[in-house]
This record gives C-alpha cells, sequence and structure tokens, in this order.
DNA sequence: CAGTGAATGGAGCGATCGCTACAGAGACGC
DNA sequence: GCGTCTCTGTAGCGATCGCTCCATTCACTG
C-alpha cells in the first residue's frame, strides 16, 4: 500500500493523519457521507488502525470537529486579546475582517460546523454536541470582547447588549459564509467593511434605547 | 401493513406521500442520511412503489427539493406582485417579516437547501445543483423587486446595487435561520425590522456612492 | 368477462456499511 | 535474545445500502 518503509510507535502521527483525512471528507460529504472506508482509502491506512486510535464513528467526527476548531483557531482571531486600537469602529472593522479571512482561508471548521448544527436526527451524533458547545464558548467569547470595545453605559445594560452582539455577530458569520459560497459576484472585504459598520451602528442603537 | 383497502389508480396520492416523507427526513438527516428503507418505513409503502415513480434516490430527492420549494412558496411571498406600501423601509420590513416567518413555519425547504448547498463532492447530486437553480431564480426575482422599490436614481446604477441587495438578502435569510436555530434567545420580529432597516440603509449607501 | 395497465407486495441481489478478531511487524527494556 | 507493547495488515462478520425481479391486485375498457 505504502512503499515507504513505515516505522512504528508513530501513532501520534498516524492519527493526525486520519483526523486530516477525516475532516477533508467530512466537510465536504457531512455526517452520514463519511465512511470509514473512505478515511482508510485517503490515509493508507488499514480500518484497525482507525479503530485503535478512535473508538466508533462517532467518536472520530466528534474529535475531528475538535482538531478542526484547534486548525481554525491557528487562522482565527483570538477573542481574548485585544488589538489595541482606538476608534471601537476600526476595531471592530478589523475584528470582522480577520474572522472572515479565517473561514475563507480554512473553511473546513466553519463547513462541517454548520452541516453538524443542520442535522436533527433523534439520535444526536456526539459530534453535533460537541460543535454546539464549541458554538457557545465562542459565542461569550466574543460577548465578552463586545462588552469591552462598548466601554461606556451601564453594565447591565452593556452587558444584554453585548450578548445580543455576540449571537448577532455569529449569524452574519454563517450568512457570510453561506452567502459567498452560494452565490457568485462578493466581494468579501468590501462587504465586511459595510457589515462592520452596520453592526456597529446596530449596538449604538441598541445602547441607547430603552429596555 | 396497512388496514384500510388501498384502492388502484391512486399513484399521484403515494407519489406524494413518498415526496412529503422523503421531505420530512432529508431537512433532518441530510442527503447521504436519507434512506430508501427509512422513507418506505414511513410511508407504508414498499420499495418497489418509491422506484415506480422515481428513477433512483438521486431524482427521488431532487424532486424533493422541488416540492419542497414549492410547499415553501404557499407560505413565503410572491416576489412578483408588490404590496402597494407607500414607503419602501416599512414595505422592505413586511417583506422580510413574511420571509422570515414563511422559513419558521415552513423551514424544510430552507434547511434542505442549506444542507445541500453546503455538500460538495466531486459527483454533485442532481438535487444540490436543482438547489443552485432555484435559488438563482429566487435571487433574481429579489433584484426585480428591489429594482422597483428603489424607485430613483439612474437605472444601471439602480440595477446594480439591486444585485448587491438581492445577494444581501439571501445572506441575511441564510443568518437568520441559522442564528435562530442555533443560538437560544432570539426575539425573530424585533431582529427582523431592526435588519430591514439596517438593509435598506445599506441599499440608499450604495444608491449614493460613486462607482 | 377476458384483457390491459397502473401500482403494490415481497423476496432478495451485490455492494458497501460500521466494526472486530487476530496474527504479525517492529521499536523498546531487560 | 526475549518478551512486551504499540500499531498495522488482512480477512471477514452481520446489517444495511440502493435497487431489481416478478407475481399479484384492482380499476378500467371492450
Amino acid at each position: 500500500m505504502r512503499k515507504t518503509a513505515r516505522r512504528h510507535q508513530q501513532g501520534e502521527e498516524s492519527r493526525l493523519r486520519i483526523l486530516d483525512a477525516t475532516l477533508a471528507i467530512a466537510a465536504e460529504r457531512g455526517y452520514d457521507g463519511t465512511s470509514i472506508a473512505l478515511v482508510t482509502e485517503a490515509t493508507g491506512l488499514p480500518p484497525s488502525s482507525v479503530y485503535w486510535h478512535f473508538r466508533n464513528k462517532d467518536e472520530l467526527l466528534a474529535e475531528t470537529l475538535e482538531h478542526s476548531y484547534r486548525r481554525w483557531r491557528e487562522t482565527a482571531p483570538t477573542w481574548q486579546d485585544r488589538v489595541g486600537i482606538a476608534d471601537p469602529a476600526e476595531e471592530i472593522r478589523d475584528r470582522l475582517h480577520r474572522a472572515s479571512r479565517a473561514i475563507v482561508v480554512s473553511p473546513e471548521f466553519w463547513r462541517l460546523g454548520l452541516m453538524l448544527g443542520l442535522l436533527n436526527r433523534q439520535q444526536e451524533p456526539t459530534a453535533r454536541r460537541r460543535y454546539l458547545q464549541v458554538r457557545a464558548d465562542t459565542r461569550s467569547a466574543i460577548q465578552e470582547w463586545w462588552e469591552q470595545v462598548l466601554a461606556d453605559g451601564d453594565p447591565d445594560r452593556r452587558s444584554l447588549v453585548a450578548g445580543r452582539m455576540a449571537r448577532f455577530h455569529l449569524m452574519v458569520m454563517d450568512g457570510l459564509y453561506l452567502g459567498v459560497r452560494s452565490d457568485r459576484g462578493w466581494r468579501l472585504d468590501r462587504l465586511v467593511d459595510l457589515i462592520a459598520d452596520g453592526v456597529y451602528a446596530q449596538a449604538r442603537t441598541w445602547l441607547k434605547e430603552a429596555a
């Protein structure tokens, strides 16, 4: 199968190969479209190796989701540290640009996530639950970031608006990804600028209005 | 299997039963998660009946997509006729409300469409191609509608902006659906109002700016 | 009342599914 | 050199997959 002599004790490398292959396959074909046979074909490893590293298909895909998230975080901005830009509007533009670029450069996580998110069987796959968890974590990280950006106003109100903005933020990212993918003719950077300004204006409106 | 005597010559009814069942299944489990066995189980009809009405699984799902689109159109607004609201902002709000409500009331089409849109195998299913076609048609219908709403400005510019707005419109719908589905705590009507106003403001900006 | 044709019922084909059993290969400590 | 542990290779299990064959049923026509 492979010409090069495969040395042993290299489990970690094989595990990674399997995760990468599964990610590529699952991001293109979804949960049910991903088969162990496709993974073994892509990696050159036998099914027994796959099952040595992962308990079953369900766990394989759950681990793949987390793997893809880790990969995505390498490209995407971290929400913890702020860039130190004085103008809030500018900072938001910067964030959205980096996030949208991450989606374009390494789209596997977002693709796979959306596919899992849309799934709705009675027996929920672990990968889906894991995705929702990751999404919720991301959302609260974004919320904290927004609370810092919206420096003024009373804390309760600011926190509420920041929560809305975080949801809104994710919503925009989803729409952005699908829109750019499904409909030709978008100029992404230009679009993101406009959306960023709109988003910020929305936050200001929410901050000011009553209840 | 069925107690009631099933009269013959009722192919059309069976065909509908199959399409409805397939739609429910496919909207929850996606293309590969949909199996003929699940359809026969849900309808009480044998596989031979399914294959009498549809050439194969690929065609069954393609027909299901179009069926779901027809169903959706029963709930969703038609883009051809305008409601006759004087204020453009108001009219846009009305449209978006009706569209978003259609997505909530009868979400199968949108769900299935998004799932098919995300698919990306080398051998593209007919259902996916059919979805992209339907989406493109819808987009141009929305574009024409926008051209009428944006009454002023020179025609070329207006057409260009209307094209952008149509893409933007679909993008918002996608994000809206996923956002409401994935993240708890949205108040849909309120959100749609805000988005509608933002969208209209965006259109005015695009109309005014150069090139 | 025979003949026709739309549609169903049921059995089952070969292929692929997820997964397992088990022997073997090779890097280790002793 | 010898056992040990990690990981691979092969073969194949039972279940399900998409799909087909073909007899049967029944509303029709003549």
